[in-house]
RNA sequence: CGGGGCGUGGCGCAGCCUGGUAGCGCGCUUGUUUUGGGUACAAGAGGCCCCCGGUUCGAAUCCGGGCGCCCCGACCA
């Protein structure tokens, strides 16, 4: 993308309503623009890191066999009737009528709705288990939006929802659900532990939160290092894995227990604060029951599927990734989700030699490279470069150009190389 | 939902108390300058002062109502 022709309106100073880092930056970098309280519009640059962090999501839940589906925003009332939950939900529930007065909602989840969708068409045991999963804009009409996209009203989710032929089964995919939330934080590139909690509204009997650690986060954490050396990549078993999570200390403060925490050895406690980006629950027959979702079994009886539904906000994780990496100067993305690869930075736009080289860069780097072709001082691209947090910046001035040699900075580190410009070229692409 | 605050050019703000027809910084345009960390100078463009109503000769300013947004708390993926 060259920036001189791309919809990346950066911000000198912060706008007024954005308070904490991530919302600042995601404002002042030109990642989003906000329409309404809690609503926002994803710009370029944001959707592109939205989109990478949904196919890293998407990735790994094809790897557990969950299959992806797509179901709309807009939902029927009466569906929600069937589970009670219409009455339950109360003011978060976005109510809305058609020109037919019909009653509809805009959807805040999809418990509901998968439920009816699996009921209609899977009558054998057979068919299950099942495992579908979406990744949708989803609708709470929060009381009080804030901190940008990490409180926002609409939010992108991915939610996905097992249909198992008994406990076990529905035990056996929720270890899996778990170890792929592990390998999908850790291929993102941030810290996530996963603590015991409470089931909520949408009920249950074992519940997950998984919290990124990050200075501003909402709750207090306490956890065993062995959380920041843990390697979900390498587990293959999800059993094992399930029990190296759970045995493992962790727990926001509202479940901290003193007594437990007392027996980990000093050097290995870790205090931090935490942002909760995804949560899965168990929850047993709870909507098969109520939707009168039942199967037929080998034995020719019938009985009611072992739910479970396992949510992780898109949307929230890239504030959260926010929070948990930057600096004075701007964002420090993670290579895996950083919206490109690399910025080239034409220190002298105009000059043929550093033009030349910044085109053969670009050529080069393709789709993965922001272009900073701009009529703009040094200075500015600079700072717009440490603002936007690309994990490599190519700076191509006329003395370097001249011998091709281009400074390769990374942000992360703030590290700078003198380099010729293809062996920059190839540490970027490492 | 309780408490507080704000709404003036694209962004950040002053002006409002003590009514007299709108200003500063940044950004934008043009030119010169500068050329490796948001350069300097000059000349420009750009405003239904959130909306509606009232008071007044006159309202950004005072009064009433409405809308929007933010912050603290309770609540939440």
């Amino acid at each position: 993308m060259r920036l001189s022709k791309a919809l990346i309106p950066t911000l000198k100073e912060t706008p007024s309503e954005a308070q904490i880092a991530s919302h600042r930056l995601m404002l002042r970098a030109g990642l989003i623009r906000q329409m309404a309280s809690g609503i926002y519009a994803w710009l370029p640059a944001g959707l592109r890191v939205l989109t990478k962090i949904a196919d890293i999501v998407r990735e790994e839940q094809d790897r557990i066999g969950a299959q992806e589906v797509l179901m709309p925003t807009i939902q029927s009332a009466d569906l929600w009737r069937e589970s009670g939950r219409y009455e339950a939900y109360g003011k978060e529930m976005l109510r809305i009528t058609d020109r037919h007065d019909r009653e509809l909602l805009y959807g805040p989840t999809n418990e509901e709705m998968i439920t009816a969708i699996v009921r209609d068409n899977i009558k054998s045991y057979r068919d299950l288990p099942q495992m579908p999963y979406h990744i949708q804009w989803k609708f709470r009409d929060e009381v009080r939006p804030r901190f940008g996209v990490l409180r926002g009203r609409e939010f992108l989710m991915k939610d996905g929802y097992s249909f198992d032929l008994d406990f076990d089964g529905a035990f056996r995919t929720y270890k899996s659900i778990m170890l792929a939330y592990m390998r999908t934080f850790q291929r993102i590139g941030i810290t996530a532990i996963p603590m015991r909690a409470d089931t909520g509204a949408i009920g249950g009997d074992l519940s997950h939160e998984f919290h990124i650690l990050a200075p501003t986060g909402e709750s207090g954490v306490f956890f065993d290092a062995a959380f920041e050396t843990g390697d979900a990549l390498g587990a293959t078993d999800p059993d094992a894995f399930y029990e190296q999570m759970t045995t493992t200390y962790a727990a926001t403060d509202e479940k901290h227990d003193e007594s437990a925490w007392a027996q980990i050895p000093p050097e290995r406690k870790r205090e931090g604060r935490g942002i909760e980006v995804g949560q899965i629950f168990y929850f047993g027959t709870k909507y098969s029951k109520a939707m009168n979702f039942a199967v037929t079994g080998a034995d020719g009886q019938k009985f009611y599927p072992e739910m479970g539904s396992y949510g992780i906000g898109v949307s929230r994780l890239v504030g959260a990734i926010i929070e948990a990496r930057h600096d004075e100067a701007g964002i420090i993305w993670p290579q895996a989700i950083a919206p490109w690869r690399a910025a080239i930075l034409n220190l002298r736009q105009g000059d043929a030699t550093t033009d030349t080289l910044c085109e053969q860069l670009y050529q080069a780097l393709g789709a993965d490279a922001l272009y900073d072709d701009r009529e703009e001082r040094a200075g500015a691209k600079f700072a717009e470069a440490d603002l936007m947090g690309l994990p490599w910046q190519l700076i191509v001035g006329p003395k370097g150009a001249a011998k091709g040699m281009v400074e390769l900075k990374h942000r992360a580190t703030g590290e700078r190389f003198e380099l010729p410009a293809d062996e920059a070229l190839a540490k970027v692409r490492a």
